[in-house]
DNA sequence: ACTTGTTTTAATCATTTGATTAAATAATTT
DNA sequence: AAATTATTTAATCAAATGATTAAAACAAGT
């Protein structure tokens, strides 16, 4: 604990070394995304990180600003993918919704806690990142809105948008529960999770 | 260590006030559900009762202790409906699902806050809850599953357990998020709510 | 009224926690 | 190499926070 990588602070060249700034946000998306902003110590992340705490602040000012810059890669990742697939208007409503399905399950399973981190801290401060999602346009003006009225003009496109989320998102929200009360391992449940690829298309 | 409240010790001019503990409790009830384990003050709670903060550990002993009493609480809400509904032998499994649709959407609608506060605090704490929750046979030997079996031998009865429950659920652990980009009003999404009571059912 | 037991308050404690400071160390520039 | 700038550390601060204590206020029984 003495002296390990005290030539190299800034590690330019070299390859399989993280920056301190790197280290700290790779440790901070890990403990914020686990334990969710308020019962995050910066101290948990700093030790995660390897580094001094002050350190923490003297790259991020503080826990919140560190804290923002997370959250915004966090709405990304769990926004990303869907304007790309909802807007594209040369695929048809049926591979819109294969797209997405697909491609958010397995996004879901390499970011399992995604969800309910972004989720909850949405809730806590509804108005703070409101902003910085400007995905409203994509609801009221998407090609995937415009087809599903056309094709079933009987359905109101929120409920058909709350179902299809519903389907492919709760699963990952209620894992911790689902997991126990059926008790499957993680690979059998990871299993399940492939198989919606194939069967929330076909039952909508 | 329990304490007997006597006869209304306070409350001399005021008929339906509430004793100093159930004070307590319903603050407690309102901020933890709303703010969660880790960012709630007990002070908070405290203030949101009228009441000194020491009486708040006199009563309770501990922020962890009163916070334990209001999970039970809590999650005896979040899965109690559901126990009676599924493993009912006279019902067909049609009267089933309306059932547990229509009265899981009337209380998620009292309780809009439940499912997320649920299903954050059982995450951060998987273990610690696990065994106050004995649904684990309501999945393995309920008439809802033995139902579903014979009537859809094709479907894995989890996966339409996913779908059920991500339907009826996530709108409401959504809801801030979903408010947000349809810019519906909270009456208006209220009434979607109700919609829906008719719509899972008949989309299953 | 006096005693007894309970409830409530004000003041305070001990830790935790986010943040800062001043000095040491390393890297870069001149 | 010397000077300058950037990075890192150890030590510490100040505020927040959960919890306790000693005493006051209150109700009920005698």
């Amino acid at each position: 604990m003495t002296k390990e990588k005290k030539q190299m602070a800034k590690a330019t060249g070299a390859e399989n070394e993280l920056s301190t700034e790197e280290k700290i946000k790779a440790a901070a998306r890990i403990v914020f995304a686990q334990k969710g902003f308020a019962a995050t110590r910066t101290r948990d992340i700093a030790e995660t990180a390897g580094i001094n705490l002050a350190l923490l602040n003297y790259y991020f000012r503080s826990k919140q600003k560190l804290f923002d810059g997370i959250m915004l890669e966090k709405l990304q990742e769990f926004f990303g993918k869907v304007g790309p697939i909802f807007t594209n208007t040369t695929t048809t409503l049926e591979t819109k919704i294969e797209l997405f399905v697909s491609h958010y399950i397995d996004m879901l399973i390499k970011n399992p806690d995604l969800p309910i981190f972004v989720l909850s801290e949405i809730r806590t401060h509804p108005q703070h990142f409101s902003q910085a999602i400007q995905i409203r346009g994509l609801f009221t003006q998407s090609s995937f809105i415009e087809q599903l009225k056309e094709r079933r003009p009987e359905i109101d496109p929120l409920h058909f948008l709350m179902s299809l989320l519903g389907m492919t998102v709760f699963p990952f929200i209620a894992m911790p529960l689902l997991k126990t009360i059926t008790s499957l391992d993680d690979d059998t449940y990871l299993a399940k999770m492939m198989d919606r690829k194939k069967l929330i298309p076909m039952w909508l």
